[in-house]
DNA sequence: GTGGTCTAGACCACG
DNA sequence: GTGGTCTAGACCACC
């Protein structure tokens, strides 16, 4: 995993596991790797780690049960293609905020949105 | 003028400058107000002007004579739309990568912008 | 059953056990499951249970024989009663502790405890 | 200021900090010591209180300001009676759940937190 | 083994 | 100056 530059790691990786659970790479109730492990295989502190599964639980995202890990959230009322799309809203109404600041108008903006897809 | 809150102020006062400069607000030559009195008309610490003013004469799009103060630059080589589109290309860029990351189908991320512009 | 979130599990189990030890279903003597008996009919790690025997005969609630188990205590001094209101007692400190703290009037703090108990 | 041991430290500064506002010390609009400053006076690593200011935030108790520090939140929505409150009431629900788990008799928990309060 | 807290100290962006 | 992030490494409670 690559860190881009402007944005804090912890957030990035809470971006990449959010994406692994809509994507159903990680489902309902499945164990996520330890602080350690996951530290350690992304190359960061595990306090770093530490952040990102608290920030998950706080969430509702994940469970963290005492000494023994923390876990997908198996809860009825989360719904992982609702988070999805308030994930997604959320990006896009930064986006558009900070694009209509600079002036360039909207018609515009959308034209090269659609470039930049394809 | 309001502050978006997830934009460094400085940021915010580049664009407002150079949006007034494209619009012919401030034209080709003219003086820019002091630092002390842009500070003081938008509210903000005197330091933060001095940042923003450094930040346009690196982009080349004022000139500092001694002295004298801060000019909107009189060069031809500087056009304003085109500055704020390599911007706004950048800001695209961003946005669309982290978009495609989520699994999202272009037509659908198209369409929740478009729906976001209005 | 069903385990409180801020308490820890080892905890809510030893107050299980003096609860059926005071209420008669354990009487003195008697025999306690063994570790790995009651960590099945409670869902919950064996380590658990071992701490939580290990508790229970360090406060000389139980005793254990060699080779035969853990039994109730048989002790004339062991009251549970007396037990209890030191553990209650402590929990009492510790909350009107914090509750003065913020200043809320002795009165008003009753009234809510009241409410709440009911 | 003396840290209780069962409870993180940072818990028990953002108890004392939100009994402060409650109280009237520090008022909406006011600005909380830096994080250094604070860390310091509190003998304690500015790390904790960075983690204090941002629960606080969280809660929409504070409002951190870029470069210029934590302050009490000038919110017309935020009530800080309302605040104390909840304060409280999460307290005593904590309690009440732990004392009725115990078994002993309603009406001798309330006369032992009687007792306690005087 | 698990996560949670804390210290120490560095570097950064912002005003 | 301010807060925000990150690393390094320690100690703890819990399972």
């Amino acid at each position: 995993m690559e860190y881009e530059k402007n944005t804090p790691i912890y957030v990035q990786i809470i971006y990449e596991l959010k994406r692994r659970i809509s994507v159903g790479e990680l489902s309902a109730g499945s164990k996520l790797p330890s602080v350690r492990d996951l530290a350690e295989e992304l190359k960061v502190n595990p306090n770093t780690i530490v952040r990102v599964y608290q920030e998950l639980e706080r969430e509702g995202v994940t469970e963290t049960r005492r000494g023994m890990g923390t876990f997908v959230a198996d809860n009825e009322q989360f719904d992982v293609s609702s988070m999805k799309k308030a994930f997604i809203s959320q990006l896009i109404d930064e986006f558009v905020q900070k694009a209509l600041q600079t002036g360039v108008p909207k018609a515009e903006i959308l034209e090269l949105v659609t470039k930049a897809l394809n």
